[in-house]
DNA sequence: CATGAATGAGTTTTCATTCAT
DNA sequence: GATGAATGAAAACTCATTCAT
């Protein structure tokens, strides 16, 4: 009985999980606007009124794709990074490992996140804002425990660092995109990549080294 | 009746240029599926006939934004970018000034740019994408300059520079898209944070002092 | 565990005036096509699939629905009634007082016949019709009573009995919802005004002294 | 060219027109939920487009019919009625037989206006009770004159005056309905029948000959 | 007996696009 | 050149109804 090739009357988490999974492909490739529930319905292998009756409306359906694939990228980031303990450059080396690891073997997940759920407006753009923040926090977190072991700090203000952290963060994500449409490079690769680039500049940031137009 | 307040009858010229303003500020407002032709010939003061007369449909219309979009851009960054015997660092300080300044002062244009044309899929990604290639070729170029100066190159690859030019690219957008909704950040100061890090961050990769996990 | 709160495995009677009564309220509330499945039979405390086994389909549930409030209607208005050894007056005030006593207890019954029913078509308005007609007849038997004491008829057809019924019904049926909805007004004195009006009307009708045109 | 079987690209009132007669139709026969946008449009001999452009919405169509059809069927009624100085009886008559006359001649409107609109909730009931409300003001003013013109007004009070007001209009909406679904009856026959009846009623009452239980 | 799972068929509504004048 | 009139095609969403357990 079990083991059919077209599996009918499946428990309800596991249908909204093939809902889910359907919906990020979708979104993925057309975008919030042009992916239609009909597509999702077929993709997930189910008929539309079931999409309704799980996930109410296609506006629901993103806002539940984007919270999960979210919670799924700062999963795996916060999984890889230790605590306090560990030096702030271990900690972004491991975060930015974990990330690029996260977007290579998630790209539809990571396209949606980072491209679809920031242009379409409200809410959903400020749900994808939510999680960006964090993320920059995070980063904004570990450059300013840097910073405060340099002797001085090296004259680094927090608008410095919060612009720093996007920067860093903006860089990561470019990255990441080049990454996947890139044969051949690896995630430990890109990590590496933005970590010497990145850290460098920093140290010599806080060394006060600044460059400055002629 | 002639010379009313609603001016008749203007030079094709001109009503193409209201009729493609009108289409960047809706498009970046609404989306390209969300933008309607309605409202874009309504902004444009024309009626929709006369849009489909002279842009022929929404695609051609979006991809005409693109386009000049793309070349002001290009444009603007390029104007301000002295030639060869200006070294590679105040040509990319002049590149970041120019890029923030155009972002800063049309910064409609920029979301279609940056957000709107990329997660459109084609044939409109195809052709925000050229514009990035160029930009991220540029910045290769003088990621390679610079390298050249250096002796051996700092052993630096060609993929390398491919990876850096990226990185930087994608820290430029973030920074201008914080720049933009950040108050008081001016573009001067986003162009200097960046270059800052960037290039200090260059330098010590060609140095070869790399980062490494322990 | 048997015994609980909620009671289980109640016999089929119940369960189906459970249905019908939740079915009442429904349909009286939202009409019979905007009435959901799904609502009346939440409302009635079972799964819809049992409201299927024993209705069958929606039509069916309206059909049953109409037909016991009709049945209770005319059950309430006959068993005022006495027999033909009652003088008619005194039957028309019998069944007026029923009618509007009904009207005002059960007032989603009463919009569910007088409402709803009348208003979806077949068959839904022929029943409806077959229980009004019931009435009609009724009220046209006692004008026909009182015509046949007075000598030679009044000069009264048919016809116009027939019209006077539905007059006096279609009186009946305004008064009936405007007293539903005008605070302090009691079935008794809704059926005296009525009474009064009509059946003086009637006395004076048969008296021959007709009112025309001038 | 004018004179085409199907005539195209009409002015936009007169397509206004065709769509709000079909609605009317359609609306009469099958209620407002069931009647399709569908449906109508094919009625009205355009595309569902139009029908949308000119009407916006199911809801607006349909308050749209029935404002037009009360005003249609207030302004019949208010034609035929004289002024203040005609005496009551008279304009009585002369309303109940316009009303007659409308409802024989539009059937549909008055099925939208009696029964439709009624039974359709907000914001329709609330439209159609409106224009009840009007001629049961104008009846029940009939009522107070006549009222006024006996001496004492027959221990009459205002509340017994809005009652048999409401009586008065639903015994002539019954006979309304009656009248068009019995052949033969005519609009002046069912105003002289409910003329009659009502009138010799209200003189009865006034005289305070009342009719009590024994 | 009773129900969670599932869907076919239909609804209203919108929009890019074109024709006739 | 310019526009009011008109529509084909598709989208989101709903609901009565049925099966498998």
């Amino acid at each position: 009985m079990a083991g059919g090739a077209k599996a009918r009357r499946l428990p309800r988490v596991v249908r909204e999980r093939q809902m889910l999974d359907a919906a990020v492909r979708s979104f993925a490739r057309h975008g919030y606007q042009a992916a239609s529930m009909d597509e999702i319905a077929e993709l997930a292998g189910v008929s539309k009124p079931l999409v309704y009756l799980y996930l109410n409306s296609k506006e629901e359906l993103f806002t539940a794709v984007i919270r999960r694939e979210a919670g799924a990228l700062l999963g795996a980031v916060a999984a890889g990074v230790g605590g306090p303990e560990v030096p702030p450059d271990e900690r972004l080396w491991a975060g930015l490992l974990a990330f690029f690891t996260y977007a290579a073997e998630h790209p539809d997940s990571w396209v949606v996140l980072s491209r679809q759920a920031r242009t379409q407006g409200e809410p959903f753009a400020g749900e994808a804002a939510r999680m960006r923040d964090g993320i920059v926090r995070f980063v904004a977190g570990l450059i300013g425990e840097a910073a405060a072991e340099v002797e001085g700090g090296g004259g680094i203000t927090s608008r410095d660092v919060d612009a720093l952290a996007q920067a860093l963060v903006g860089a990561a994500e470019s990255l990441a995109g080049w990454a996947n449409e890139t044969p051949g490079v690896t995630a430990k690769e890109a990590a590496a990549t933005l970590m010497n680039f990145a850290w460098a500049g920093l140290g010599n940031l806080m060394k006060s080294e600044r460059w400055s137009p002629r």
